[in-house]
DNA sequence: TCATCCAGTTAACAACTGTTCTCTGGAATT
DNA sequence: AATTCCAGAGAACAGTTGTTAACTGGATGA
């Protein structure tokens, strides 16, 4: 059942909302351990004060953004790592390179502060990536790849995959900022490199995966 | 030929190490975007304007950084990645390992600035990752397991390890951090945990190389 | 020996920061 | 209709920031 929200609980959220997305625009720039509550609510276009009303500190708001930017993608990432034979790592790489291109601030956010300098967001990320990694792990003990296998060494695979798509949407990350408004082809070609080369990678520790046994 | 420095050029290189040193301390918990010129030279014990003298600015001194942290690594990565057979894995990990627990401060910034959020700082370490990649590339090049391969997938070989230490490496980083002065027991075991995981990953990802080209 | 150089100092600038306390006006509850 | 609640405003706080200009005094080179 959804229960209807008071005119006054939906403000609240629209302007915690506001919040996030004025910050995570400032963040494209700077990383969270230089982002001023001022800056934010200047941002906003909201008085200083109303910061404390919906988060304790600039931490606070990083953690609220680590859920926006990965809490909805677990099924999404499930479903594909579900897609049995060689179609799984094409739908992966295809599926980073689309929702890097719909979310860059998102991703950019999640690379900058899993090593960033401030430590609950940090470990916010790490717990997340965690899920995923067991999300992941379940899906391949379904192969019938995985015969054999122990739930550590499912593990460790699912590990070296998640960090794997990290580092691909990292890199499909970098051909965006390198865009050229006049001709958008030679990084569209860039993103097509990046495609091919993460695919081959994936398909490497595939077939390592295949001899692990031997 | 080694010019003796004057008096002067010493004291100012001397100056010029304490600003590094005293920055890396400084960015053990925080960010270099939000790292402030005057929070360096207080903690030099030196006035904010000789920091002028030195560097144009932090993003500056953090180019310093990249230098003094990567630059003087390059020959022992090659040495370990020329190491031949099944040893070379294992040489590579503890490498990562001794040099995380002499250096944390060093991987920790390397870590952290590799998608920070000070551009120029980025664009130098990724110029020396590509440089890692590269000489990695030339070593695995003289392998017997290498007939047959074009360079680009060489090359991509080599980012993936390349990748792989830089994960390995933080996370004995991590195990540091949980570092618990009444019992370091349970962290070195973790440590050990990290190094059999690495291992493995490697060991896989080897495995898939092997059978690249059937 | 004397003039030049230059790493580091001192003082001052306007602008910015996080946090506190008090207040207001409309929504929510009774 | 009367009361309580609470998101946001406003003002003020002591402390911080980067950058400028003009200086000092010891090393340097003629």
């Amino acid at each position: 059942m959804s229960h209807t929200l008071g005119i006054r609980q939906a403000q609240k959220q629209k302007t915690r909302q506001a919040f996030l997305d004025a910050a995570l625009t400032l963040l494209e720039e700077q990383s969270l351990s230089s982002l001023g509550l001022r800056e934010v609510t200047r941002a906003v276009g909201v008085a200083p004060t109303a910061f404390y009303r919906h988060f304790r500190s600039t931490a606070d708001l990083g953690v609220a953004l680590v859920d926006e930017a990965l809490g909805s993608l677990h099924p999404m990432v499930r479903t594909t790592v579900a897609t049995p034979g060689a179609e799984r790592i094409t739908r992966a790489v295809r599926l980073i390179a689309d929702h890097v291109a719909a979310h860059p601030a998102h991703v950019r956010f999640i690379a900058r502060e899993r090593h960033g300098g401030v430590q609950p967001v940090r470990k916010a990320i790490r717990d997340q990536l965690a899920r995923f990694a067991e999300e992941v792990k379940t899906e391949l003990a379904k192969d019938p790849e995985a015969e054999g296998w122990n739930d550590d060494d499912l593990l460790m695979l699912a590990h070296l995959y998640v960090d794997q798509m990290l580092i691909t949407a990292s890199l499909f990350l970098e051909t965006l900022e390198n865009e050229n408004p006049e001709s958008p082809e030679p990084s569209e070609t860039e993103r097509e490199r990046v495609a091919r080369i993460a695919t081959r990678q994936m398909r490497l520790i595939s077939l390592g995966r295949q001899h692990w046994l031997d």
